[in-house]
Order: structure tokens, then C-alpha cells, then sequence
DNA sequence: TACGAAGTGGACTAGCCAGTCCGGTTCTGG
DNA sequence: CCAGAACCGGACTGGCTAGTCCACTTCGTA
């Protein structure tokens, strides 16, 4: 693939801008067309770079994964694995944060390799904090997953307890 | 207003349970067509009864609103008052986890009069278990509302375990 | 049973959205 | 600076959905 002349680089930055915008504030559901006109461009021009919508949305999706693997990768290498796990989270719940529907558009991604790689790297963090006794070990790592995943869809400001909590609660052995 | 005809009531009845199972599998975004066609009706049989689809969507979230209520009147009959925080979201969670699309509907309803109502007997649920100590006083009673409802939000067979945990979390004075 | 009111549903409208096409414009390498 | 390849976006298509209309059917009553 040869690269892409300067004015159609600089279109399809602002096209993938614009779209995690629009997605982080409206979820997966906004037009295209809504899109185009935040990247000041014809809607046909996103779809020469992206042949569907859905590719947009993988597109987007794909970035902010990018983010969390780096943010889980640097949580393995913590030695304290109760305290990689919480770090992770936290940071990870701050990028929710500020537009909870990119997080919709993760949901349709599930199937990705990139996204499976990720929940690896997760489910191996909550194993770490399990076998450090961080976290009780009633639980299946995905169970940790969801539950902390639905602690972190908590209002703008309440996320940070909320998580606090679910913690809590999983850091109990009732 | 009369009565209603008797094959206009049946009709009716065929489409309020044809729309309650609907919105449950698919969520508020399922078309009327499928609707009416899951009642043997023709469409225009809906809107007969229903002014605009946000009508049906509401009598819907009514019919839940009002079985919800009437859980909530029983927990807060219940002496013991983190028993009946617990026995109510419990109820409430079974409820739910018969079809997760009607939980869409009812945030589509947050203003209607009986919302607001369910809301402050939950509110004064949650009130009188934190006043028993069976529940962390450091927490708004909208974040406990917040908290519980996103771990009944887990999947069909994990609801009841994250509640439990959720519920430790909330006990729990870190 | 017969008649009028109430009810019905297929066909229609209007608006929205993803995706396509093509005549005109802009970039780039020679 | 020029030729042509790459790019652009307005206009178009087709499908889907909420909501309307009206010729026909069904129900309740006297």
C-alpha cells in the first residue's frame, strides 16, 4: 500500500479524531454523516478510508485498546500485584471517563485479536492479585472483570468510590 | 373514556405482552413491526392504543415500575432492615435478569412520576440500612442504587454473587 | 338479526441513515 | 509548471422505521 498523499493523511487524522469524539459523547450510534461534519469533510471521504462503519468503530476501538494494553503491560511489570491490579483499574477507568460510549464500541470489538489479547492480560493481572491474596478466590477472573467493569460505568465522579468499594468487597472473605 | 371492545382489550393485553417480551430480548430499540407482529396485530393496531412508540416503551416500564414498588412496600414492612435491603435487591435483580432490555426502557423513564416514586422507597431502603449499620455510612444513597444496580446488571447465573460482593464491599468500613 | 359504532390492517408518507457514483479539484514528481 | 494520479464532496440510491389514512370487518345492542 503506497502512502497516502498529505491532504488525504491529514483528513484521515482528523476523520479518526473527530470519530472518537462523537463516539466517546454519543456512543457507536451517531451518524457518519455527524462525524464528517466534526472532521469538516464529506461523508463519502470517510468512507473511502473505511469501507463500512463498523470499520470505523474497529478503528476507533483499536486505539483505545492500544491504550489499555500498555496501561496492563506496565501493571505486570508492578512486583505488588494487588496494587498493579488497582493502579490498572484506575487508569483505566479515568480513559472511561471521559466518554463512556467509546466503551460501547468496545463491547462490538470483543471478538478482535487485539481485544482478546487484552482480556488476557487482564484475567493474568487478576490471577496475579488472586494468588497474592489481594483478591479473594471465590471468584472467576471474569467475574472480577465485569464487576469491576460495571463499578467503573459509575458517574464522572463517583467512579473512583465506587471502585473503592467493589474492591472492597473483593478483597473480603465472606 | 368507555370501555373498550372486547377484541379491542384482548388486542391490547396481546400487544403489551408481546412488547414486554420484545423490549426484554432486544431493548427499547426493537421496531413496533416486530412487535405487532410477535402480537398477531397489524402496526397501526399499536398506535391505535399507544400515541408514539415512547408511549408503549413507558406503559411497559410501568408495568415493572409498579411490581418493583410493590417489593419495595414489603422491604421496608421487614424489621430488619439490611435483611429487607438485601431481600428486595434480590427480588429486584430476578426480575431483571429475565430480560435485560427492559432495564433500558425504565432509564428511558427516569421522569415519570412512579420512577420517582420507586426511587425515593429505594432511597429510604437504602437510608434505613445504613441507619442499622448494615450499610457504610461514607456512601450517598444514590451511590449504593448506583453500585447495586450495576452488579445486577451481570450476566443470567452471576448476578447473585456480584450482589453478594457488592453487598460486602458496602459493609465493609475501609 | 340488523344496524351503527368501534376496531382493524395493508398501503402510504416522510425522514433518517449507510453506502455509491462521478464531475470537479488538489497534490506531487518530473 | 504541467500532466495525471489521487483525492474530494454533493447528489443519489435503497432500505428501514415511526406514524397516518381509509376501505373493510367485527362487535354489541335493541
Amino acid at each position: 500500500m503506497t502512502p497516502l498523499r498529505a491532504d488525504a493523511e491529514r483528513n484521515l487524522r482528523r476523520v479518526l479524531d473527530a470519530a472518537a469524539e462523537a463516539f466517546a459523547e454519543h456512543g457507536p450510534d451517531v451518524s457518519v454523516d455527524e462525524i464528517a461534519r466534526r472532521a469538516g469533510v464529506g461523508h463519502a471521504t470517510v468512507f473511502r478510508r473505511f469501507e463500512t462503519k463498523d470499520e470505523l468503530i474497529a478503528a476507533v476501538a483499536r486505539q483505545r485498546i492500544a491504550a489499555l494494553q500498555e496501561l496492563a503491560e506496565e501493571a505486570l511489570a508492578e512486583p505488588d500485584a494487588g496494587k498493579g491490579l488497582n493502579t490498572f483499574f484506575r487508569a483505566a477507568a479515568e480513559l472511561h471517563a471521559s466518554g463512556r460510549g467509546i466503551y460501547e464500541c468496545l463491547e462490538r470489538c470483543v471478538g478482535m485479536p487485539e481485544a482478546r489479547e487484552l482480556r488476557r492480560a487482564a484475567t493474568e493481572l487478576v490471577r496475579r492479585a488472586q494468588a497474592a491474596g489481594a483478591v479473594r478466590t471465590d471468584v472467576s477472573a471474569e467475574d472480577v472483570l465485569a464487576l469491576i467493569g460495571s463499578a467503573i460505568n459509575a458517574g464522572p465522579r463517583r467512579w473512583s468510590q465506587h471502585l473503592t468499594i467493589v474492591l472492597d468487597g473483593l478483597r473480603a472473605t465472606s
